[in-house]
DNA sequence: AATGAATGAGAATTCATTCAT
DNA sequence: AATGAATGAATTCTCATTCAT
């Protein structure tokens, strides 16, 4: 890895840490320079300010999510079956990340200029996964068609940040995915096309 | 009404005015003492801190909320009927105040303090009332038994949760009640239980 | 003794304690109003302002002060038993007064208007008497004659307020008075005339 | 001089100029940052705290006083004659540095924090080596044995404090060592063994 | 590229004083 | 005379950002 690249990651670690723990606004680079261990004015060779330094972050990770999404995708077939997968990748990816998920789910995520940056690109991939995998569950006649896909997705979404903000505020208590199975369950019927009788 | 209350209102007024508009770290006390015609030290006499006001903010209309939510669901029955209501009132209702909407949700939802506020507490008569409707499907046998109360909460506050914050986020385009249809059909569907065959 | 005298002394009595606690600028006239449970407005009816309540305090302390050294010093002959008795009353008064000791020793003594003030009217006929006691020793020819009087009255004043100050500052541990026949021993044998051989 | 050197005392200088003109209270970083001719934030590089920076004050002066009262007390024996030379140093030191002075006699000596500062060590080998002279003429048999040699302290210091003192207040008009004679001659009899007949 | 000293705008909060009641 | 709500000026300290070295 050339040397440039090793210092900005240098970088994006220790804000994640300092970002994550103190919030945006609370952080200040003079604490993310020194858990990375170079001078202030380093942090704006490769960054133009704090906000953008800030949103650089959930890039890479989110990419890295979304490649490992893909990975445990592979072999599985069956819309449930994959929207099933998709739930406990994410909330076992976000108990494994905590820091990144308190970023992304306290800050990001309610943020005003979110929609606008790279980050917000990076994570289009993710959330377009859930719309296809909904869509084909529509065509393969298993999810219900009189439902817009965007508004299953916002059930899908809701209630998985619902639960883990809650965790995130409540100090990471106990174990996300000891909530797996009965969101899941309550997802799945909600949009399944019920059996007829 | 006493001098007093309408000064204080006053206040609470321009606050969530302003904090609606700018998020709190980027609100000023300057500001909203110009907003509501008061010197900034009078802001001081009312509320101890910046964030003491923040915290005031929701209290009273989450009480009024709550009140005027019962109202609603007075000569309902069926616990089904009640969600729909519920369901149908919270978006009538943030939609109808979308400056609370957007203090609340992308500021006081994922404020590290939150819990340990007045507000909080201000807010458990509802999320307990949810609770309760729940428990009353159960017993009446149309919400599934077989799932935690909890969880069927999340699902619920879930997805309210995501499309009113999306809606905000992307400028408060369109009728947040539109969505209303479909996102109570695949709540019920999601927590009813399934008829047998 | 009519009312107004009463509510003036009140206010009086709780400034004493609390300037002497906080010292003057860290202080407040609220916490003065608490105490002296009035208004704080009602304070302005009294005093033109802080520093005028802060200057007003000492005035009766003083007085009284100077009137019981006065009874004190009644039927004592002899410079020297004069000026012993006026240190251990120095002593004495202030180890008894301890809130009055530090208003007077930390805050006013050190004032830059101090010698404006009506405070320091009252002051003198105290450092005046002082004066007299000297030169009547001077006269009778027990106390030195080749130095300036006020000089020794610097030498009296100086081992007094430093012996004093020193004690408030560490806390009023110990008693003052036991400083008393070392301390007046140097003074009188530094300003008595030797005796020749 | 390093540079860092050079702005941390172009900022102590301006600080001893304005604070013993307004005194601490009433002096503001704004005017010590303008009289340094630097920014207000360079001032909290080098000092946390508007008080750490006073307290700062005197840590050089202090050191520098005794280090010149040493080289001053080179070749003098006896103690009496220590004591001499101690008193007129003293005097005429404080008389070079007015500014110096007022900090120190009308805001340092009198503040409740003193004690627990760097400065008070600072202090300390200069009370400390009045105390050697003292007990090294107690040895001598020069000085009275019996009295506790902080009480002959106490006496020195509290005339010089006391004349210093009433100089400063009364705008330093005339000539500080003029007093030295008469002063050092109460002094030096007042600690002295008396001669035997 | 890296540094870190210097900057200075910016904001919350305090509190003596006023004045309408 | 008494009140206490309202005022708003005043001040410390923080911190993102710049720039000379």
């Amino acid at each position: 890895m050339p040397k440039k690249k090793v210092k900005r990651q240098l970088i994006i670690d220790a804000a994640i840490e300092v970002f994550s723990r103190n919030g945006f606004q609370n952080s200040t680079i003079s604490e993310i320079a020194q858990k990375a261990n170079v001078a202030e004015g380093t942090i704006y060779q490769y960054f133009k300010s704090k906000e953008d330094l800030f949103f650089a972050i959930p890039i890479d990770k989110t990419k890295q999510f979304y490649n490992e999404l893909e990975l445990h995708l592979q072999g599985i077939t069956g819309a449930e079956n994959k929207i099933r997968k998709f739930v406990w990748y994410y909330l076992y990816h976000l108990q494994d990340n905590p820091e990144y998920a308190r970023a992304l789910m306290l800050e990001m995520r309610v943020n005003r200029n979110f929609a606008n940056t790279k980050t917000f690109e990076a994570y289009r991939p993710l959330t377009h996964k859930i719309l296809e995998i909904i869509q084909e569950g529509q065509e393969e006649g298993v999810i219900r068609n009189d439902t817009n896909k965007y508004m299953i997705r916002h059930l899908i979404l809701g209630i998985l940040e619902h639960i883990v903000t809650r965790w995130l505020l409540k100090g990471e208590k106990g174990d996300l995915l000891d909530r797996y199975n009965e969101a899941v369950e309550l997802l799945i019927q909600g949009i399944r096309i019920p059996e007829k009788n």
